[in-house]
RNA sequence: CGCGGGGUGGAGCAGCCUGGUAGCUCGUCGGGCUCAUAACCCGGAGGUCGUUGGUUCAAAUCCAACCCCCGCAACCA
């Protein structure tokens, strides 16, 4: 059935497992997933795939910092992914890490292609190296400072496997110019030609200096650089080495959706990787901006990461989705700040379009009876038809937009439409020809009109505002899902049904903006402050980290899946345990789990001696934070 | 000659590619209305569009030079 329909396959980074997932990471899924709905609704069968890169020396090393293995740090913040992803509904088709067998796989697989086709040999290279960025320094005098990162480079001498991508400079300058749109917006565009006109180098595309990655085939000395092998995660997750049909199916993808930082790996190394593979090219690269914090850029040492849990647990999903895309204008840095997020939520979604649903719906339901109004010609005016007449032009105005990925545009259009009903009330005022019977056949068609651009404001926002508008879709008296009403051209033509609507209820409740930027800084400080991590108070105190054991824990109330990623369990032996003093419930435990003596107090005395105990394996959730329980 | 982004009424931005009455949101002042989530509507005040020079009948918009701000260690879309 599916394939009857057009396909599109589209992707977000996968995420470098580096960090934890912030408001960056969430803005450029939230773009994905509203492409995703808004191509849904235009006929398309849609793969979304997003994922995490686990390998590379940093998170060798971040793993190591965290006393733990690179597989089970990678685990944890893949987890956390997920979970966001979870908890603001953004359902992904294809989640991607690149520890999965399959992905090694597919690495593996396009490198042969290459290989066969003679695009790989081993060299040996010697050079001055950053050990922090993973990159030769270009000029390779001894002292130099990594120009990346200013920190000293290493003089190292490494046989590695190279791709000759200087063979590939004409192809790709061939591909620019042909395919104008393969980079957008176009500013990105040139300074990938700039780069690449400056000549290309063959890329090393192996390691031996660490070991976490994906093993060259034929040669168990070397891993796979990370970028090779990330890109390839973009065929893995539509089964490249797995899946043929599939492959064929979805390759090659409609859009890779990236942040600028990364414009240079997507839009030279992956294609150039392609072509040596002889498989297809992506059909675009799109590039968006970055949020920036009172004008700096997000980061950790200037304390202004932010985090996108408390904007949609204080303002709800729709109005992060809202902010985001209403207030980053195409291809350019955004402004990111609480006073104007809770700003236009109230003034846009509240006043805007949360207020049009609720005056139209009241006076439906108290001048009609809640019967939806339909149109009378003989009652029809100019000024009726030039609100029709905008309406549709903003159809088409608001596809255009979202065919070229103009959020803010299309949602100004949107609005504008909405604010063109406003006056159109207060012009006609519905309010006093319900006062004589007389005209009441003019006051059905006033309320026709305002109903039918709610009904067509509500499906244009859809794809931005998924939530919210299905609320409004329900009030207006449709029991169907919105997502599955298309968006394809010419739709707005189509008949409505006649039915009652439902009884108004608010959708996006104004909000007090003290309260709710106290709210969300609160739960940001939270999020940015956690308590200290155990193996830190454990370290420096050398003391009592409490801990509960599983075997004992009853939860209380419910937590979300978001909270349950970030328990860290571990299995652990229990090395000796003895009753604390005062407390008849009580056991103290050591319990060895893995990288460090843990010392558990557990309320679980009544249940087991210490005698029976020593010697048992039991879960630990090892990042509680520390308590002091009986002074111990 | 390092790269990139930007300088437009109090704040945040659009417009610049495809020159032709300076626009939007918020704020502010005054008025209207009462269906609505103290909302909505109308009107006002407030800008020589960073500077200088050039092209042109005409420049925020094109060209040149200059000034200023921001990012370019890590984290990182």
């Amino acid at each position: 059935m599916t394939d009857t329909k057009p396909k599109f396959y589209i992707t977000t980074p996968i995420y470098y497992v580096n960090a934890r997932p912030h408001l960056g990471h969430t803005y450029t899924t939230i773009i994905a997933d509203t492409i995703t709905r808004y191509k849904r609704m235009c006929g398309y069968d849609v793969v979304l795939l997003t994922g995490t890169d686990e390998h590379g020396q940093k998170v060798e090393r971040a793993a190591k910092a965290a006393h733990t293995t690179p597989l089970e740090f990678a685990d944890r913040i893949s987890a956390e992914y997920r979970a966001l992803w979870q908890e603001l509904d953004l359902p992904v088709d294809r989640f991607v890490r690149t520890t999965e067998p399959r992905h090694e796989r597919a690495v593996q697989m396009l490198f042969r292609k290459a290989l066969d086709q003679g695009h790989i040999y081993k060299g040996s290279y010697e050079g001055q190296y950053c050990v922090f960025d993973e990159m030769y320094v270009d000029e390779p005098l001894p002292g130099n400072l990594c120009p990346e990162c200013k920190r000293p480079t290493e003089r190292v001498r490494e046989e590695n496997y190279f791709f000759k991508l200087s063979a590939f400079q004409d192809r790709l300058l061939e591909l620019y110019e042909k395919q104008p749109d393969f980079i957008q917006p176009d500013s990105r565009r040139n300074e990938v030609l700039a780069f690449v006109r400056s000549g290309l180098r063959d890329l090393s595309i192996s390691r031996t200096s660490f070991k976490w990655g994906i093993p060259f085939p034929g040669d168990e000395k070397h891993i796979f650089y990370v970028w090779y092998d990330a890109l390839t995660s973009y065929i893995t997750g539509i089964g490249y080495a797995d899946d043929e049909l599939q492959f064929e199916r979805y390759w090659p993808a409609d859009v890779h959706l990236i942040g600028k930082e990364i414009l240079r790996f997507h839009a030279v190394y992956w294609p150039a990787f392609l072509m040596a593979a002889g498989e297809q090219l992506p059909k675009q690269i799109f590039a968006h901006g970055w949020w920036l914090f009172a004008d700096e850029k997000m980061s950790k040492s200037r304390g202004n990461m932010q985090y996108p849990q408390p904007i949609a647990r204080v303002l709800g999903v729709d109005a992060l989705r809202y902010f985001l895309l209403r207030e980053m204008v195409f291809g350019q840095d955004g402004n990111f700040s609480r006073e104007s997020l809770i700003t236009r939520y109230n003034a846009d979604l509240a006043n805007g379009l949360g207020n049009l649903a609720s005056r139209t719906l009241t006076m439906i339901e108290q001048y009609l009876g809640g019967r939806v109004p339909a149109r009378s010609a003989a009652e029809e005016n100019d000024r009726d038809r030039e609100v029709a007449a905008l309406r549709q032009t903003t159809c088409e105005e608001v596809a255009r937009f979202y065919d070229s990925y103009d959020f803010s545009r299309a949602l100004e259009s949107i609005w504008g439409l909405i604010a063109e009903v406003d006056k159109y009330l207060v012009e006609f005022q519905p309010w006093l020809l319900v006062k004589e019977q007389s005209k009441w056949a003019r006051l059905e068609m006033v309320l026709y009109t305002a109903y039918e651009v709610l009904r067509t404001v509500t499906r244009l926002a859809h794809p931005v505002l998924p939530h919210a508008t299905q609320q409004i879709w329900q009030q207006l008296g449709y029991t169907t899902r919105l997502e599955s009403e298309s968006l394809a051209p010419n739709w707005w033509n189509e008949q409505k049904p006649a039915f009652q609507v439902a009884a108004p209820q608010a959708v996006f409740p104004r909000v007090d903006k003290t309260e709710a930027f106290e709210r969300i800084e609160a739960m940001e400080d939270e999020i940015r402050n956690p308590a200290a991590t155990p193996s830190a108070a454990t370290a420096a105190a050398g003391a009592s980290a409490s801990s509960s054991a599983a075997s004992a824990g009853a939860a209380s109330g419910k937590i979300g899946i978001e909270d349950f990623a970030k328990v860290e369990m571990r299995v652990g032996l229990i090395k000796s345990a003895e009753r604390v003093a005062g407390a008849d419930k009580l056991l103290k435990l050591l319990v060895d789990i893995g990288d460090e003596v843990r010392q558990v107090v557990a309320g679980i005395a009544t249940a087991y001696t210490p005698e029976q105990i020593i010697g048992k394996k039991v879960v630990v959730v090892a990042n509680l934070a520390p308590r002091k329980l009986r002074g111990v």
